[in-house]
DNA sequence: GGTACAAATGTTAACGTTATCATATTGACA
DNA sequence: TGTCAATATGATAACGTTAACATTTGTACC
């Protein structure tokens, strides 16, 4: 006991007690067992992170964001890459519910039925963060995809353009691609414009993948005179192809992206897209569940962080 | 018994006696508490990932490898990103070998003596990923950035190149930019060119960075006539600057990187770079920690998973 | 039905901590 | 010096599982 309270409550003990008690560890090389300390004091200092790919900058950007958070408090985050598959989400997560952690935070926004059970029941911490969605299982920290797509497409209707097409991953097994193009086409009514179903592309990721979409939406006819491409690797693609090709930017088409990787400002012309506060989302995410388990907050909460247009030479 | 025994080794267990227990934890919603197993059976199911940085791709696609890996196993992945201070590092590793895990995967091959000294007496397996080091802890899954950078040196020594820049970020900090400088260096002199100090940049990460550099070096007297970048991301932004300058790749300054970002073919011209096998990386780490786990192999192993020069249209 | 053996199930203790309660020590003050 | 309260230390049990061993049940065979 006495060793527990020098290493963590050490105003409790003498400062005599407590350099015997370092010297000991010193000389035993004793390392506490997390699992140990876990299991009799029922909490595991850990958090458990699942997003759908760690490749992609974005997701990891916010882990970066949580984890740094929670350093601070000697919290150690369990990721997870889950791919886009609710069913596999379900999977891991029954899994890391094993190890009781103190938080799970969720990109996606859909789940299994079990999926949402077993959080339930478990009465864990859980945020979800890759949208603001309506229904949400607990807490979120995020920003509404749709508001951002209408805000776009607003814009590149303020600009003068008519026949806007719209590229994205599957919307099928991409809650946050179909919020998007929901933005979109809320966008195109918003200026009395008439969706035109030729004008949409799902494809694939990848740099080629919006090249593709670029020149099939280019061929349309009439063609199409702005592309909102629903990430900035396909708008990226799609500006280097027009590059290659010798189609100006934005006079022949404009171009838009969304997430702001860092290279869409560095690609020439510089690229028009959504910044997103990724870093802010794992910070604020990571803040939440420290103040939850200090007992400051009981659930439930749903924070907007927002997002910002950054027009630049693309449109 | 019945139950831990029904859960981790079924066929010792009457279907009968099995469907009950099913339905019991079905009914209770039983999860079992991997803490307590943990503290019991002595093992995690637990491997501790340190990177420098989340948000490079670089990490992030070893990462994806690791936990790919050993999903299969039910093992779960402790990723921290420590930045490139060895301080930082130590005590990010004293925290999670509080939590026993079953193997900790280091990208840094440059640790404080304390750090090496916990991790040995630790005796959990150690695999360093991030450079064929000369002085492993225990065992090394990588490839020899000095040799890379050898290769590519060598490959524009034999384009003809004769006035060749090197740009990195600080050696200082990075071992890893220090070994591909030093296989620079090697390949000017197995040239019998002799390396000129103003022809040698460090500066900052950042595409802009990489335009700042490839001005300078242009600006130099005489102008060099090929730049090694040792990071696919100056490569990259010097690229996007010529572009912007009009200045000719590879007729004005020829442009090598070295990573092979996955940007790097999309460029225009597309740049000749290094391939590392990052995924395998992880993968082959997570196989290695695996085996070790069987008592198949019981460390000090050295893995070279080698790299390949892609030679494309900037040099 | 009884024996022998294997398979299935059960019992006990232990893993390394900490919550809780109990005791010992210290210091202030009469 | 004795008393009291506060502070420091100590003892015990418990957290939820599984290793190790013990017992019961089932099965094959005579």
């Amino acid at each position: 006991m006495t060793v527990s309270r020098a290493l963590h409550q050490p105003q409790k003990v003498t400062a005599k007690t407590r350099a015997k008690v370092h010297a000991a560890i010193e000389r035993l090389g004793y390392v506490p067992n997390a699992m140990a300390s876990g299991i009799r004091s029922k909490t595991s200092n850990t958090v458990a992170l699942l997003i759908p790919n760690m490749q992609n900058p974005l997701f990891s950007a916010t882990a970066h964001g949580i984890i740094q958070q929670l350093r601070a408090r000697n919290m150690s985050v369990l990721i997870s890459d889950v791919g886009y598959a609710p069913e596999e989400e379900e999977r891991v997560v029954a899994e890391l519910l094993t190890r009781r952690p103190n938080g799970i935070v969720l990109h996606s926004t859909t789940h299994t039925v079990n999926t949402r059970d077993m959080l339930r029941r478990a009465k864990v911490p859980v945020i979800e963060i890759g949208d603001l969605c309506s229904d949400p299982i607990d807490s979120v920290v995020s920003y509404s995809n749709e508001q951002a797509a209408f805000v776009m497409t607003e814009h590149l209707v303020n600009r003068g353009y008519r026949n806007i097409g719209f590229v994205s991953l599957r919307t099928r097994d991409n809650d946050r691609s179909m919020k998007r193009r929901q933005g979109y086409l809320r966008g195109l009514e918003a200026a009395g414009l008439e969706p035109q179903s030729r004008n949409m592309i799902e494809t694939v990721s990848g740099y080629s993948a919006g090249a593709r979409a670029l020149v099939a939406l280019m061929e349309r006819d009439p063609p199409v005179d702005a592309i909102f491409f629903s990430g900035d690797v396909h708008a990226v693609g799609a500006v280097l192809e027009s590059n290659r090709r010798g189609w100006r930017i934005p006079a022949d088409v404009a171009i838009a992206g969304f997430d702001d990787y860092e290279i869409a400002e560095h690609i020439h012309p510089s690229l028009t897209t959504l910044t997103i506060p990724r870093v802010e989302i794992g910070q604020r995410t990571g803040e939440m569940i420290i103040a939850r388990l200090d007992g400051e907050s009981s659930g439930g909460e749903v924070l907007n962080l927002g997002f910002s247009l950054s027009i630049r030479s693309s449109t």
